[in-house]
RNA sequence: GUGGCUAUAGCUCAAUCGGCAGAGCAUCGGAUUGUGGCUCCGAAGGUUACGGGUUCAAGCCCCGUUAGCCACCCCA
């Protein structure tokens, strides 16, 4: 019998977990809503080509990261197909399929769900992992760009996660970058006895690469190599200016990093990224996003520009629980546990536990037969405040109601117990927040 | 995908030189029948990750597999 386990890079999220996660999600859709994106969901897989097309045939995520699945039967019914390793490339699919290009642009979106990349796990990196996303297509910018930033940010200081960075550049277009990418080519190039032989493998299919090599002896090449910024074509250039106003005026402060660059290859102009200031290991990127103004016609539609960004929740909880700061609320605990001292009795403790709880109530019964205090015991360890006693006083109409916190019972009607404990427990909640 | 470190009960960890697998926490039960938290007693929980090898004898040494972590690669 062999013993079952999670597959690699996958995880529960147990109890306290998930809530944490909850929690995120649930301010993530919030937030999108409040600023005017609609939710989707698009399947979490596709047909490979989308991504291949999508994301680029010779990126890292395509070329050995993409978890690529098999299914059909027979050889004419066998189709490629691959769980998606990001968002946008589905959700430019589903723009395209659907005819987005004719609702009022530009067309604002967000998904938050599992992503899938088939590479070695990792503290931090998951081959099942969280990202909330969120997309603006049809929109050249670059005001919305500022706007979409600003929303990510939103979103870290909502959460309560601080000192979160963001990191712009231009990456320019198809006007401006293929010249630049000559540039440093010929710059690496002139190097290239100098080059380990990684990099010099990456000069001939990504040459923007090597820019954020973290491989020391790379540190020099990189510094006297030439910049973006003095590449950028007169449009990329006024785009990065607006962006850069844009952004002030909404009180960001964004660190410009020239040598960012993006794995994917359907970014253009704005690109950025988020980090943690401060924070060790090499996985501390909470999320990055840019402008993919050549996506839609890529993936079949009339050129339209988009921009995105996707924020991982695995490492937005993995940086809140670094941070410290109070532990997850668990609402599943009850408030009232109701009790009974006869073992015979589970009939009445289920059926006030269902009236109590139709009152509103977080309320659990006791059904077990074992002892009156055992019962107390397990009420008090699952964190409630109240337990209401079943016993003898029932044949009056009465039940004892216990406030497990003070020590304190006293005797109340059946048919006051629903008011009564509903009062207690706003009481209970405000003793709570004080 | 490359290199390295690690793996003992649900959790945190012991186990001398290779010599009978243990503790704390958690769980469940009991301490004279309807009152919790504290205390005391007890039970359950293990193919020492899995599979081979060496040895009279392996949790410990060797090989393989799986998984986690670290550094790359890359990103979220």
């Amino acid at each position: 019998m062999p013993k079952f386990q999670a597959p690699r890079g996958t995880r529960d999220l147990l109890p306290v977990e998930r809530a944490v996660f909850l929690r995120l999600e649930h301010t993530a859709r919030d937030l999108a809503l409040r600023y005017g994106y609609a939710p989707i969901e698009t399947p979490m897989f596709e047909g490979s080509a989308v991504y291949e097309r999508g994301v680029g045939a010779v990126t890292d995520v395509v070329e050995k990261e993409l978890f690529r699945v098999q299914a059909g039967r027979g050889e004419a019914e066998r189709e490629r197909w691959a769980l998606r390793p990001e968002p946008t490339a589905g959700i430019v699919r589903a723009f395209v399929q659907h005819g987005m290009r004719t609702w009022p642009q530009p067309v604002k979106l967000t998904m938050t769900g599992p992503m899938f990349r088939y590479d070695r796990p990792q503290a931090g990196r998951y081959r099942q992992f969280w990202q909330f996303d969120v997309e603006a297509i049809g929109d050249p910018g670059p005001a919305i760009d500022a706007e979409i930033i600003e929303l990510a940010m939103a979103f870290f200081d909502a959460v309560g996660l601080s000192d979160v960075q963001v990191l712009v550049n231009s990456i320019g277009d198809g006007a401006c970058r293929p010249a630049y990418v000559e540039a440093l080519r010929a710059h690496f190039a002139a190097h290239a006895d100098e080059l380990p032989d990684l990099e010099r493998a990456r000069l001939d299919t990504n040459p923007l690469r090597l820019l954020d090599s973290k491989d020391e002896r790379m540190a020099p090449l990189v510094a006297s190599a030439p910049t973006i910024n003095g590449h950028l074509c007169d449009d990329c250039q006024a785009h990065f200016d607006g962006l850069l106003a844009h952004l002030a005026a909404v009180a960001i402060e964004p660190r410009i990093s020239p040598t960012l660059v993006r794995g994917l290859d359907y970014y253009t102009r704005t690109a950025f990224e988020f980090y943690r200031s401060g924070a060790q290991g090499q996985q501390q990127a909470l999320g990055g996003g840019g402008r993919y103004d050549g996506l839609v016609e890529l993936l079949g539609g009339l050129p339209t520009p988009g921009i995105g960004f996707g924020i991982g929740l695995d490492r937005v909880a993995l940086a809140l629980q670094d941070q410290g700061g109070p532990p997850a609320s668990e609402p599943w605990k009850p408030v009232v546990v109701v009790v009974g001292a006869n073992a015979e009795d589970t009939v009445v403790r289920l059926q006030l536990a269902t009236e109590l709880r139709g009152a509103g109530l977080a309320c659990r019964p006791d059904l077990t037969t074992r002892r009156l205090g055992k019962q107390l015991d397990g009420a008090a360890k699952a964190g409630a405040h109240f337990a209401v006693i079943c016993g003898d006083e029932l044949d009056a109409g009465h039940v004892q109601v216990k406030d497990l916190k003070a020590g304190t019972q006293r005797q109340v009607a059946v048919t006051d117990l629903a008011r009564d404990l509903t009062r207690a427990q706003m009481q209970h909640r405000h003793g709570e927040e004080g």
